[in-house]
Order: C-alpha cells, then structure tokens, then sequence
DNA sequence: CTCCAAAGGTATGTCTGCGAGCCATTGGCT
DNA sequence: AGCCAATGGCTCGCAGACATACCTTTGGAG
C-alpha cells in the first residue's frame, strides 16, 4: 500500500463537531471582513439553512461569539446579530508545527487565483469590485489592515468564477493570519504591501496571468519570510 | 456586507453524515490507487482513530462497500478487509454544472503542486518513489489506468512536504475523476498522456519549477478540453 | 498441541445535534 | 393606535454517532 498518501486521505473526516465548526465559519467571516464591523449577520435561520446546521446550533455558536464580544444580538424586527466596532484581539497562538504546510498552500491557492483572475474576461462589476477592494486596503489603517487585506485578496479569488477556490483561499488565508496576528505589522511593510497589490491588481486588470502570478508570489513570499523569520527562533 | 465573498464562507459546514464521509473516503483511496486490488485497509480500530469517527461508524461504512462489492473482510489474526481485484464501475453521472469550478480548482492545485515540488531538493527515496509511480503508469493498462495515473499525481503532490495541498489534490482529482469516468479512454490519449508525465516528472527531478508548472499545465489542459467537449454538449 | 494476539462481529447506554413548534420583542406600516 | 412581519429566545422528543465492553474467529509462535 502506498504509504505516504494514506496520511492525507485517512485524516479526519470532521475538524470537530458542529458546534466548533460554526464557530469558525462565523470567526472567520468577521475576521476576514466579509461582514464588516456594524454590520448584521444573516438571520439565524438564514444561517442554520445555509451552513447545513440547526438553529439550535447556531445559536449556540453565536453565544459563544457574544461572550468573547464579537458580536451582540438585538430582538425584533430589524434586529438581528451586528458585528462589533471594537473587536478583540485573537486568541492565544496555536501551534506552529505545520508552518510549512499552510505557506505551501496559501502560496499554491493565491498565485494560481492570480493567474486564472488575470486569464479571465472580467466584467465591469467585476472590475470595479477589485479596484474597491484595492483602494479600501490601501487606506486602511493598521488596525483594520488584516481585515482589508483579506477581503482583497478573496475578491481576487472570487473573480475566478470558482466557488471552491475561494472557499479554498478564505481557509487557507485564515489559518495564514492566525500565525501573522503573532507578528508586529509595521507602517514600511503595510506600504510595501500596497504596492505590490497594485502590481497584482493591475496586471489581473490588464489580463496577464504570468504578471499577476509573479506579482502575487513576490507578495506572499515577504510575508511568508517575515513569519519565518519571527516564529522559528 | 460583501455580498458575493458569503457564498464560500457561508456554505454548509458538513458535506455529509459522518457514515457517507466515512463511505467516500474509503472509496477515494480506493478509487485514487492509495489502496490497490488485493492490498488490505487499515484495520477497523485503526481507521476509527484515523478518520476521528467510531468504529461503528467505520463498519457501516465498510458494509456498504462490501455490499457494493469493493471490498471483502476477512476475520481472524492476518485477517482484515481486502480490496477486490475487480471493482465495480463507478457511480451513474452526477451534476456537471460545477465544470468550471472542478478544472479550476485542479488547475490551480496540480500546477502548484508541480513548481512546488521542483522547486525542492527531494531526497533519493523521493525521486525513486516518483519514478516508480511514473513507471507504473506508463506501463499499465486501460483498465488501470485512471487509478495509476492518480497515484502518480498524489506523489506529486506528496513531495511538496504539504499535508494540506496533497490533501486538496486527492479531494480535487476525486471530483475530476467522477466526471471523466464518463468519457471514452482512448489509446492516443493515453500515449500523449504518459509523454506528459515524462516531461513533468523530468522537469521536477531537474529542479525546474517553470517548466513543472507548464508540463503539468499542458498536461491537464489536454484532459480538460476533453472534458468540456463531451460534457458541454 | 496449545496458546494468544489481532482482526472482525455484536450489544448497550449516553450524548450531541436536529427538527419542529411556540413564545417574546421590536419597529415600520396602515 | 393597532397590526404584523421578521427577528431572537426557548423547549422537547427523536435519530445519529459515540465510547466501551465483550464475543468469535483465525493462524502463527512457542
């Protein structure tokens, strides 16, 4: 039998239950900024029906998210579940033993999003979204920068008209900043970054998939060496 | 709130209950090679622990194969549950409206993979295992094929050194291989298709990460026309 | 020849998660 | 002022999944 592949294929079915699961999802639309700070959330029914859980469930997720204030619900009609304008920091660092296995298929995912975006014909909404997203990273400030950052870089995904890639990339990019949150963000390379995700957007924009594949991969790697660099001493 | 980004984050949580996951699994290490005719699984206790779901669970899943004649077990010490040497043909078409979405997302993963991999300096054991997969593939026949030809692109995958990305190859390959399950294996197709692999695998033992990502790129772009040509009717 | 380790086969009690229904609250609409 | 639609809050019974324990079969080791 081969023996190596077996590790991958009889890993667990289930990251945990579903309750854990829930959370994470609705962390991870906060903490990638799909659902911005003020705004609401979908209804819980909304939810139960699309993650594929009871109410039940999600309702207990989103308790545990108003006891850690990061979200808080109001009753009624027009009420709902709203973002917070003040979020915590994020939790406590996790292991960093497969540092090597989340930059691998960040840096896999995001270039190959780059290209196949820049090998697309985009349509003007499509256009206009990512020049949004570009200009809402590069003026942001540092404290919404993750957050910023992220949705541009899920925009990218989307863009390929591929469910499975963003899917894949909004994963990938959150276990990618649960490592970055453990390390300082400074003003240089926040500027730095601008002007790479100019580079990557302009040739997405220009349709240049080897460009924009370059511009990403050069973008990733000065992360991934800064987060090399921090966490391996 | 992003509106569009939603679809990917707010999809179900389970594709499943824990019995089809359980069910699909074996059946991918099945159906990718990973387990090959006459081999035995993991034993039930092993597997439960592996795939982080009961044992009750893992054996439903095993009778269901059993009953869909994959599989036979056996009892007693040196027993265990062997894979048939003949295999059922695989399940009637499901939906092809995610076309787009499975080649996407397997252009991305393999062709990462590939620069990945040439990228690294890879041990004797590992070019030999490449090369014993390559070999394998070359010389089989039409019926073994498909099985083969992913064994050597999850050992691909597995030199990277990524759990993760060789993880989202054998998922990617699965969902690939369920659609061209349903078109003809011609025999130029499968000549051209071992030049390929050559040419990959050359580029990988090399260390040439460009030419990788090509060759691999030239190499599923062949397979993916196919695929839109017949399905796309 | 006997023993026994390792594998599949079976049974039971517990707990998680689900479905479905109903209640309570709120703010706009009439 | 009253209505009511949409939202969060709550409860209860059932089905799925789990952990654990024990039984049965088998073939090599001693």
């Amino acid at each position: 039998m081969a023996e190596h592949a077996q590790e991958a294929l009889f890993r667990p079915v289930r990251a945990g239950n579903a309750f854990e699961e829930t959370v994470e999802r609705l962390m991870q639309s906060i903490r990638l900024g799909v659902v911005a700070p003020g705004e609401r959330l979908p209804s819980e029914r909304d939810l139960a029906t699309r993650l594929g859980v009871s109410r039940v469930t999600v309702r207990e997720a989103i308790r545990s998210l108003q006891e850690n204030h990061y979200v808080e619900s109001r009753r009624g009609r027009y009420g709902g579940t709203f973002v917070n304008e003040v979020l915590p920091k994020s939790a406590p660092a996790k292991d960093f033993g497969d540092l090597h296995d989340v930059l691998t298929l960040r840096r896999v995912l995001e270039t190959g999003a780059a290209e196949t975006a820049a090998g697309r014909s985009l349509g003007p909404a499509e256009r206009r979204g990512l020049r949004a997203r570009l200009e809402e990273a590069s003026t942001s400030t540092l404290a919404e920068y993750r957050r910023k950052d992220s949705r541009l870089h899920l925009a990218i995904a989307e863009v390929t008209g591929s469910a499975a890639l963003t899917a894949a990339v909004a994963e990938s990019r959150m276990r990618a900043n649960e490592l970055l949150d453990h390390i300082p963000l400074l003003e240089p390379n926040l500027a730095h970054s601008n002007a790479q995700h100019e580079r990557v957007i302009a040739s997405i924009l220009d349709g240049d998939p080897g460009a924009a594949r370059q511009a990403m991969a050069e973008h990733l790697d000065g992360t991934a060496s800064l987060l090399r660099g921090f966490l391996s001493v």
